[in-house]
DNA sequence: GTATTTATGTAGACTTTGTCTAAAAAGCTG
DNA sequence: CAGCTTTTTAGACAAAGTCTACATAAATAC
């Protein structure tokens, strides 16, 4: 009767087509960061996954990190997150959600945008159109 | 018949007092840095406020500047948005507003806060407040 | 006032995140 | 396989921001 929270969005031996469906050609390194971003944890920043992808064995450089996870933000696999001054987080739900950061520990939250409602926001400026709302709640620890 | 959509916060010869006020002591440095932020645009980078800082004669260094920014913003007399992966903006409109921003100009357009409403905002994660809520609306020029 | 202490400011080295470049490697296509 | 395009790479580079060690200024004591 329990939902899991976040299940792997792509199984292991789906990246690869998941990847072709979205019109990208699956290299080995394109594969190797998919499965990291499509099978673990949810909002990794550029540098972690460079860590995590090469952990055991060197396998990818940092240019093609950062062009991967590029390529995937615009193709729409992965969503960018900008909550913390010094770096871009890389987020698998594309899922229309929002973010509690903890400014504190750094930590990313997710809150499903469904239940969420935004109202009475003004009309786009003439000649622009949108491409998404980001509400992020700063949190702190409370300090009792 | 027209409003002014922002009117100085602070007149120039308020400014030390403004600090003071605000438990900083008004040194010329922040003074100088003060008067930029308080009596003209609205949203600017670090850098910006360096290069209008010392426009016509060198007053005040990098540090400075960073420091500056960073106390103003602790204090509450500054805000920092955080809406482009490259660097902090500071905005001297420290009521409650959220941004337009558009992406392909880098342009930040504040929006009034008591018109927009967020509702059902999950609870915080227990040992936690908030300590702010931004909605950054992302826009970009529309393709005609 | 002058001495002492504390708070600010500074130049410049440094760090971190991210980009660029030029060349190598890998994938296609005929 | 020859000739093309796409991808990957190492390492140089760039920009934002921080740190350090010292100088300056301001506040406080005497």
């Amino acid at each position: 009767m329990e939902m899991v929270t976040q299940q792997p969005l792509v199984e292991a031996e789906h990246i690869a087509e998941h990847l072709r469906v979205h019109g990208i050609t699956p290299t080995q390194q394109r594969v190797d960061i998919a499965e990291i971003l499509f099978t673990r944890a949810q909002h990794l920043s550029a540098d972690q996954v460079l860590e995590i992808v090469n952990r055991d064995k060197a396998l990818v450089s940092k240019a093609t990190v950062y062009n991967t996870l590029g390529l995937f933000a615009r193709k729409g696999l992965v969503r960018e997150v900008i909550v913390d001054p010094s770096k871009v987080f890389y987020d698998s739900n594309v899922e229309g959600h929002h973010h509690f950061y903890n400014v504190d520990t750094g930590e990313l939250i997710d809150i499903d945008a469904t239940q969420v409602t935004i109202e009475n926001l003004p009309e786009l400026p003439s000649g622009t159109q949108a491409s998404g709302v980001d509400v992020v709640v700063r949190i702190c620890q409370s300090k009792s």
